[in-house]
DNA sequence: CGGCTGATTGATCCCGGTCAAATGAGGTGG
DNA sequence: CCACCTCATTTGACCGGGATCAATCAGCCG
């Protein structure tokens, strides 16, 4: 059941899985088979998941962004990753009984919904995609360790700089790039919750690093103006991400 | 190979396992087997492994505690994650290409190396420990992501509080509490990079939750007084250890 | 005894939080 | 077309939590 708008829509999960590991055509396959079944649309500030649900799915983005967040009794809110399409969101889900964490999305989103069976099925479909998606895991938990360090460890304009520098290497590799710039549907009190930081701060924390001619972000678009820079104000080492066929 | 030192070092393996999920009998059998085989000793203050480094086994930590750090080109540190006894320190590793993250040891240390084809066997010998060891990964993502919002959004006594809090759920799974107080090998200084503070703050934070009554700290020996007020006072949630078998 | 590592204390400073208000950009109903 | 509302961004003033610098103290080991 393929609409003409879901056409190619798996290719970010190509892509995405890919980089991380070669896929053979007979997983390529498998993932695109698994991935047009049954396919979920969702508007942008909605909540699909609230910390405490039972966990059922595992879903995989096919397009649009989100994001999983906490939240404290008292309302402080961290966000804890971004989604981007062609990220799965928790393989093996349907192990636990309850979700650790919520997702909210920032845009318009659509994924695919496996079931338990669906999973597995596709796990062992080919090899090529379990390990693939086990790196991908693991390429996933590599990124929430980089983001400890850059909570605990990065002043505001590092840290700040640091989540673009990753943002646009991940959209790189799923092709959502347009030369430096990309689509950045990301408000203001969200980067502060990503950051760790006060909505204030994050304010003038861009204004600093579009005087400091490393930015522009205007009307949801963000154009990296000199990477080089950026990526060395920031401390980004891209090797935590593995996009490389390790 | 078992020598008599060694007898019984898989338990806290199989109580932090199955925790996460029911084994079965057979399942144990097959754990037990698998980390008696290679066993390997390290001393107190040393580097198991360091970001960069090639990845090619799982290790199945069985006694002593380590943990996981990065550090910044300029000496900055943080602390990832904490190691105990009973923990697995990353299925599926030997795909990725390089480390992301380094480990040292805080005390002498014993743990079980699995490479590809030992760790590829227990996986398939049992379902119950294919789905615990599963549950474990995403049960240390969830740890991750709570540091995350710790790091983030919780303020330095808050932080500690929650660290404290973590660590003892987790021992206690694994029996190595007593009581209200555990060994605790953590030097001052290892405890602000976890908490991403100094240590000159770290050491004013521990005072005061010494002096509100919440704690006893000496000796490399932790007592917490008043389990229901540090945990209130951390706003600790142990539902993302996911420790009761979902 | 001297040297080393870790814990503690004091004094000072500054990054980033908080509070409050203004500005701007859509969106909607009259 | 305008009045009005809401949400996001921006700015200013002030404050405080935690960093930094520097010294002292306490064990421990050779």
């Amino acid at each position: 059941m393929l609409s003409k708008d879901d056409s190619g829509s798996e290719q970010p999960v190509i892509r995405r899985l890919g980089a991380l590991r070669r896929l053979s055509e007979a997983g390529a396959a498998a993932i695109k088979d698994a991935v047009r079944e049954r396919i979920v649309k969702a508007a942008a500030g909605e909540d699909l998941v609230c910390e405490g649900d039972r966990c059922e799915n595992v879903r995989v983005f096919l397009s649009g962004w989100a994001y999983r967040y906490k939240t404290l009794e008292d309302g402080r809110r961290q966000i804890v990753s971004f989604i981007l399409p062609g990220d799965t969101c928790d393989a093996y889900i349907y192990l636990l009984s309850a979700m650790d964490y919520s997702i909210a999305t920032l845009t318009p989103v659509s994924y695919a919904e496996l079931d338990r069976g669906a999973f597995e099925r596709l796990m062992s479909a080919d090899i090529s995609v379990a390990e693939a998606v086990h790196c991908e895991t693991l390429a996933e938990r590599a990124i929430r360790c980089e983001w400890a360090i850059n909570l605990g460890r990065r002043d505001a304009l590092e840290r700040v700089a640091h989540i673009i520098c990753e943002l646009f290497e991940r959209l790189r590799v799923v092709g959502l790039v347009n030369g430096n710039s990309f689509a950045f549907p990301v408000t203001q009190m969200d980067l502060a919750d990503a950051a760790g930081l006060s909505t204030v701060h994050l304010n003038r924390t861009l204004q600093e690093l579009r005087s400091a001619g490393l930015i522009t972000l205007r009307d949801r678009s963000l154009t990296i103006l000199d990477l080089q820079a950026l990526s060395s104000t920031a401390m980004f080492n891209p090797n935590y991400l593995h996009l490389h066929r390790g």
